[in-house]
RNA sequence: GCCGGGAUGGGGUAGUCUGGUAUCCUGUGGGACUGUGGAUCCCUAGACCCGAGUUCAAAUCUCGGUCCCGGCCCCA
């Protein structure tokens, strides 16, 4: 017991009830995007270090799982999925047709300290649409992400929605850009106003603009508010004002405009958009996206995009606060031989049952039958079929529903079908007249999945 | 990197202040029970996060570490 193993700092072990909560979401949201015409790819788990660096700095290598392999090549375990989703398709996808309609879900892993809702191993489930440039491809993009929040049956998140580029093109204006415009681009997405001030001041911008940004950055609410941008009329504006519209007509719910959003990051160029969950506290964001230009970063001609990745754990974290109901699965059978030389027969009728694709599940445990029915209700299964040898003289066995405890005897050649049709899988030697007549028996659970 | 709260069988807990044989619930395995109680009763196994120190004696006190929870920093 003292020299157990423990699993590395956040890190999570998932159980059968809680990879069963994962899959069914995740089985969601993929469908979603397939929907919404998205196909799936994958990269690896590992990539060059410099990937990541060329886009954020070396600054991030403190943040990420680097090391060196034994060919002293400097990789690292990859921390986001949009940097090697762009390597992938300035490496091989570039003469795919536009736009490219991506997908991806998998694990990723920052060198953070853990806390609600943020671990060193966490999953994304990410979108890219690759090689547009337009309104209606963000606008499809927060559709996507949108319709998936509301999909899973998420409740209370917002989607916030703005344009950095109405900040930068102010920026610009008054001889701001780069480093400089990052760093007042960040104090603000924190809204720290003073210290934007403080900044924007030793750069030397004029007092009017200064105003103007921090207003801009403070406006927020329905589409409505961009008319309050009366000073200001750039195409940024216009773009925004068209991406809004789209998403209107496409019904999408939730929507807030607000300028405030401004995810601190250089190669985002236009439209920016996060979801949060209020009410999850600190880590409320649960998704964050926008277009951006990282393609020639890695080689490739300069191609605009527009993506996404949500924090799947964040998410299912607030799913679970509203304590969503996940439909349960169920083994179906459970064979019970009730003596030793019945064990045969227990097989052969199991095997039978799975190729029949009926979920089987048999003793293993040599338990009485007692125990066997205990384990069988503790396992939740929803019949018990039950081997014994005054039956099988007649080749029937007994087949006991488990949720109402009804038991009737059943001729082991009509088992299969009986239990295809209670399950709702179609039996592939027709023969519908079964149902009719063994259905009156056996109440039938109607939650059949 | 910083601040706070924690860690006792698989899960949940009592005991910790005030040092002395570790409590209860639940779950696991088995039995009563050899063909029908998913009930009941019984039995078995199973824990003081790790390391050092103080002490006759440490789950308990001291120090260091690990991990968890929450909040900062950060969040590509």
């Amino acid at each position: 017991m003292d020299q157990m193993i423990q699993r590395p700092r956040g890190t999570r072990d998932f159980a059968p009830d809680e990879m069963e909560k994962r899959r069914y979401i995740e089985s969601l949201m993929r469908k979603e995007a397939e929907i919404f015409g998205f196909r799936e790819i994958a990269t690896p788990i590992f990539e060059h270090a410099e990937l990541f660096t060329i886009k954020s700095g070396p600054g991030i290598l403190e943040e990420m799982y680097a090391f060196k392999d034994k060919g002293g090549r400097e990789l690292t375990l990859r921390p986001e999925l949009t940097a090697p989703v762009m390597r992938f398709f300035v490496n091989e996808l570039t003469d795919m047709p536009r736009p490219l309609k991506l997908y991806y879900m998998g694990p990723c892993f920052r060198y953070e300290r853990p806390q609600s809702g943020r671990f060193r191993e966490f999953y994304q489930f990410g979108a890219e649409l690759i090689g547009a440039k337009n309104p209606e491809s963000d606008a499809e993009i927060i559709s996507l992400a949108s319709s998936i929040m509301k999909k899973i049956g998420l409740r209370d998140y917002k989607v916030r929605i703005g344009h950095i580029g109405i900040l930068r093109d102010i920026l610009r204006k008054e001889g701001v850009e780069g480093e400089n415009a990052s760093l007042i681009l960040q104090k603000l997405d924190k809204k720290m106003y003073d210290e934007a001030r403080v900044v924007m001041e030793e750069k030397g911008m004029s007092e009017a603009s200064i105003k103007e940004i921090i207003g801009i950055t403070k406006i927020s609410g329905q589409q409505s508010v961009l008319k309050e941008l009366q000073s200001f009329k750039g195409e940024a504006k216009e773009y925004l004002s068209q991406v809004m519209e789209i998403l209107e007509i496409l019904g999408i719910e939730n929507l807030l405009v607000d300028l405030g959003v401004v995810r601190g990051l250089d190669y985002y160029t236009g439209v920016v958009f996060e979801i949060e969950v209020p009410s999850l506290g600190a880590e409320k964001q649960v998704c964050g996206g926008g277009s951006y230009s990282l393609a020639e970063l890695f080689g490739g001609e300069k191609v605009f995009s527009t993506g996404f990745a949500i924090g799947f754990d964040r998410t299912l974290i607030a799913l679970e606060k509203q304590k969503i109901e996940i439909p349960k699965k169920r083994v179906d059978v459970y064979v019970i031989p009730l003596t030793e030389e019945l064990r045969g027969k227990a097989f052969e009728i199991t095997a039978r049952l799975r190729s029949n694709e009926i979920s089987t599940d048999v003793d293993l445990m040599r338990r009485s039958l007692q125990k066997n029915l205990k384990y069988a209700a503790s396992i939740g299964v929803r019949y018990a079929i039950i081997l014994g040898e005054r039956e099988m003289e007649k080749n029937i066995v007994l087949l006991r529903d488990m949720d109402t405890g009804e038991q009737v005897p059943i001729a082991i050649t009509e088992l299969t079908e009986w239990l295809a049709h209670a399950r709702g899988i179609a039996p592939e030697a027709a023969g519908g007249d079964t149902k009719k007549r063994l259905g009156g028996k056996l109440s039938r659970p109607s939650d059949a999945s």
